[in-house]
DNA sequence: TGTTAGCACTCTCGACCGTCGAGTGCTAAT
DNA sequence: ATTAGCACTCGACGGTCGAGAGTGCTAACA
């Protein structure tokens, strides 16, 4: 008679599964019936694993070890977590407090979210954030320091800024330096940051704002150059030494460098779409990472683009708990950066 | 007859030092002859060999290995290349600019130099920032984004800026917030940190910028934790997986958990003053750091503060690359931070 | 027909050798 | 003072063995 599964079975099969993630240890007939079922005996449950076996949800490392969720397994819980309702995670007014104070600098929130995400997870975060299309300045402003510095900040049409220091002429005061801002506003807004720099060269004949003209090609240099090419930040990298999988320090090491900077890896990410993609072992498709779980969802971008937002690590791993993690980050990006979910 | 130490056997202990900071494995006699000394034979070498072990600069970890330097000796390689000359590091340009982009912005900086510390040294880097005199408010200002926002930016009397995004009605041009921003100048500028928050309250009942107010509330309070207190910043931890010594990941978590915010660890970096500390295993009086070196300078900051830059990482460490790298960046961050050397 | 006790069987893990090789220390010769 | 030669020591490596964990199967039982 063919075996399927019932809900007894599902329920060991639960069991197990949420056993191995704690404990990354194979579990055995009679932990499950000392833990789980003590209604049942450790003979009845033998039976019932022996069936999920033969189903191909459990592998046992050698016979005489206990049985191990396939990835299979592993596949179907997490997808059944999707389908459920995420539980609330409990930081979050504290994370949204933290980025949003990143708001408009998308150098310090990639970082940022990266680093909330791997905390509280406890395992490596991947950020990525899209190339978007040429940017143009909105405005540009400088504000008096002392010493013949003044802050020069570059505002593009999308709202993102950034700033620099530079030496002006001691001359300058406030208003002389809003002056100019408004000078520079006026004849640079609406421009592409790369006619920025050819236009440069005919003021800089001029030969009135050398330096303040340098500080602008530069900084616009900067901005294009992080915001044309795609960003990938990572967080939380060495999460993975407390993991037993990793115990062996060159396995540890490999992790590491199929993580740095990998475009195999990145355009798997750069695949994923709305909600969320769970990856396990073979299905991610990277040499490297059969022992690894990928999950992915994105975030939106003003303009239309789409990041990514990803958690990688051993296949056993909280699923509920990174998912709803997940699920609060790339939300609050897609707030902070202004895309629609 | 007392064994004193000549110019060969000063000779022997660096090559065994050198080849021991290479490699990680104790050195034998054949090993030197071949690859430092072919004008010697091994017997010679074994004879001096054990004549530096009587001088408590070698140690064997069993009878039939090797020798290995001792921290002793180590000490003594090390303080002889801070009495020379340094060499220059090759990067130099790089890391300069680098740095010199993040100028004003503490918080950037401060992770950037301890990122670029531990790519050029493949060690762990600790720069800690002291708290500053409390710091008054020169200039505050506002620049127009898009939708009703506003870049509000604050600059303290020691030329440090911050700023973050805050909502402003939509009636507001450039022109405008150019205005507050010159209103809210005079009345906060000269004002401590600390007070403006107090001062807050009252502006507040006159209803009219209140997320003005607010943001500059949260702003000032940020730049206040952030000066006020101590800020250290940790970069490369992961770099000790490559050496042998960290083989273990046992050791390795535990010297990782040694460095996260250790007060003891802070206080020995704290007592740097000028020029270069270099303690060697016991030295360091932390426990988990007997196999270590710690490598500590300062930098100075304007008001006269100083901040100390630091290498960790085993006890054999390419002292000469490390040294050079250290002066290059505690450099930079003087001029940087406007302090004196 | 599903559940359970009992038992033989399998496989890993740690402890316990014995061998091999690297490297030393000593002695005697140069 | 240097060197060749040799006995000696100790860790690394590989193989063997017993203990323990866990399974699969069979037979008894509800």
């Amino acid at each position: 008679m063919a075996v399927v599964m019932d809900t007894r079975k599902g329920r060991i099969l639960n069991a197990i599964i949420e056993d191995y993630i704690q404990t990354a240890q194979p579990v055995g007939s009679r932990t499950l019936e000392k833990k789980y079922f003590p209604s049942l005996s450790s003979a009845t449950i033998r039976n019932e694993m022996s069936d999920l076996a033969e189903l191909g949800y459990l592998l046992q490392p050698h016979v005489s070890a206990g049985r191990v969720p396939s990835h299979t397994a592993l596949r179907r819980f997490a997808k059944d977590l999707l389908n459920g309702s995420f539980e609330d995670v409990k930081e979050e007014q504290q994370t949204r407090d933290y980025l949003y104070a990143r708001r408009g600098q998308t150098d310090d929130l990639m970082p940022a979210a990266a680093q909330v995400l791997s905390e509280l997870t406890s395992l490596t975060a991947i950020v990525m954030m899209p190339g978007r299309r040429e940017q143009k300045i909105s405005r540009v402003q400088l504000i008096a320091l002392n010493r013949g510095q003044a802050l020069l900040v570059l505002v593009t049409d999308s709202g993102e800024t950034s700033q620099t220091v530079i030496r002006v002429t001691d001359r300058l005061d406030s208003d002389g330096l809003y002056a100019i801002s408004k000078a520079l506003t006026e004849k640079l807004s609406g421009q592409t940051l790369g006619d920025v720099r050819k236009m440069l060269d005919y003021y800089r004949q001029s030969g009135a704002e050398g330096q303040v003209l340098d500080g602008i090609a530069a900084l616009a240099g900067r901005i294009e150059k992080q915001s044309a090419g795609e960003t990938v930040v990572l967080g939380g990298r060495h999460n993975i030494l407390n993991y037993p999988e990793y115990a062996d320090i060159t396995k540890a090491r490999d992790f590491l460098s199929v993580l740095e900077e990998n475009e195999q890896m990145l355009s798997v990410m750069r695949k994923t779409s709305n909600g969320f993609s769970v990856l396990i072992g073979d299905e991610i498709g990277v040499p490297g990472t059969e022992d690894c779980a990928l999950i992915s969802t994105s975030f939106g971008v003003a303009g239309g683009h789409r990041g990514t937002v990803n958690i990688i690590g051993p296949a056993r791993m909280p699923y509920a708990r990174v998912l709803s993690t997940m699920r609060l980050v790339s939300g609050i990006l897609t707030e902070l950066m202004g895309g629609n979910e």
